[in-house]
DNA sequence: TCGCAGGGCCGGT
DNA sequence: ACCGGCCCTGCG
């Protein structure tokens, strides 16, 4: 394992929270995949030790995954605008955003439409067990995420097997347009609203995926994907009305965190989605 | 046990 | 611009 030193940065709810799917803890060690590498890592004494596999001492790799040279601190001074972010921040200290890549976020974000996290993860880990490259590791076997090529090669009913249901032609279909248009070699370079419309073309892929996958994997920090629980947000704790657009949430969103709605809504969402459950009153 | 909700989207009106 | 339906799983 390699060491280098780690401020500010919690592994369990950055890894193991609603934003990647690919990790599971070990112990203290987490284990995590993408459709090319395996990555470990464990903190100890402010230091992260870490390795990739089966290409060792990838480092560029885990700093850029990690977002590790962002200037953290200042950006949770920017985001404490009001009770409810000091909250979020207090009950999830150190939270961070990773940087995934971009064909992973896509294909398994696909996967989160009217699904719970704990059944994504399930699905996400069955079809790499079932169709993805495996990996020695000292850590055991690691199952790959399987590759977009190999998706679609896959039959629906395969994609059926691993809990995916309506997803299953969605995955496919989408998979398909990724090798057909090359958008990978092309999204990185193209204005926000360029981006989300190549994104939504695709089949399984609305608003809400569209911004998750423009968080998640490509960067953009000012933008907060607006789910059921960025409703339950605005409505509970920013007053505003139930019945507002898509597109407005993400604009007042927007608006009020100026540029770091990422990093905020990411605080908020995991701080509403695990509050106990209010009792019903009356 | 069973009814419902889950990091929404699609297709018909 | 609305809205019913959707595969399947986890949870109370």
């Amino acid at each position: 394992m390699n060491i280098i030193p780690l401020k500010n940065y919690n592994l369990e709810d950055t890894l193991i929270g609603g934003q990647s799917f690919t990790w599971r803890k070990d112990g203290d060690t987490y284990i995590g995949f993408t459709s090319k590498k395996v990555i470990v890592l464990k903190e100890n004494n402010g230091s992260l030790e870490w390795q990739t596999f089966p290409e060792n001492n990838d480092l560029d790799f885990v700093v850029e995954y990690l977002r590790l040279n962002e200037p953290y601190e200042e950006i949770m001074k920017e985001i404490q605008k009001d009770e409810y972010v000091e909250a979020a921040i207090k009950e999830f200290p150190n939270l961070r955003i990773l940087k995934q890549d971009f064909e992973l976020t896509l294909l398994t974000f696909l996967i989160s439409a009217n699904n719970s996290i704990k059944s994504i993860r399930r699905s996400v880990n069955l079809m790499a067990e079932k169709f993805g490259e495996k990996v020695q590791t000292p850590f055991g076997e690691v199952s790959l995420f399987p590759s977009t090529e190999t998706i679609t090669n896959l039959t629906i009913e395969e994609l059926r097997s691993c809990s995916l249901g309506f997803r299953a032609k969605y995955l496919k279909a989408s998979a398909q347009h990724l090798i057909d248009t090359k958008l990978s070699d092309r999204i990185h370079q193209m204005p926000e609203e360029e981006v989300r419309k190549e994104l939504m073309a695709m089949q399984g892929v609305g608003p809400k995926i569209a911004d998750c996958i423009m968080v998640f994997a490509l960067g953009y920090e000012s933008i907060t994907p607006m789910d059921v629980w960025g409703k339950r947000i605005l409505t509970e704790f920013y007053g505003q009305p139930e019945n507002m657009k898509y597109d407005e949430m993400r604009n007042w969103i927007k608006d009020y965190f100026e540029g770091k709605g990422a990093w905020a809504g990411q605080f908020l969402f995991e701080y509403i989605r695990t509050r106990p459950q209010k009792k019903l009153a009356k």
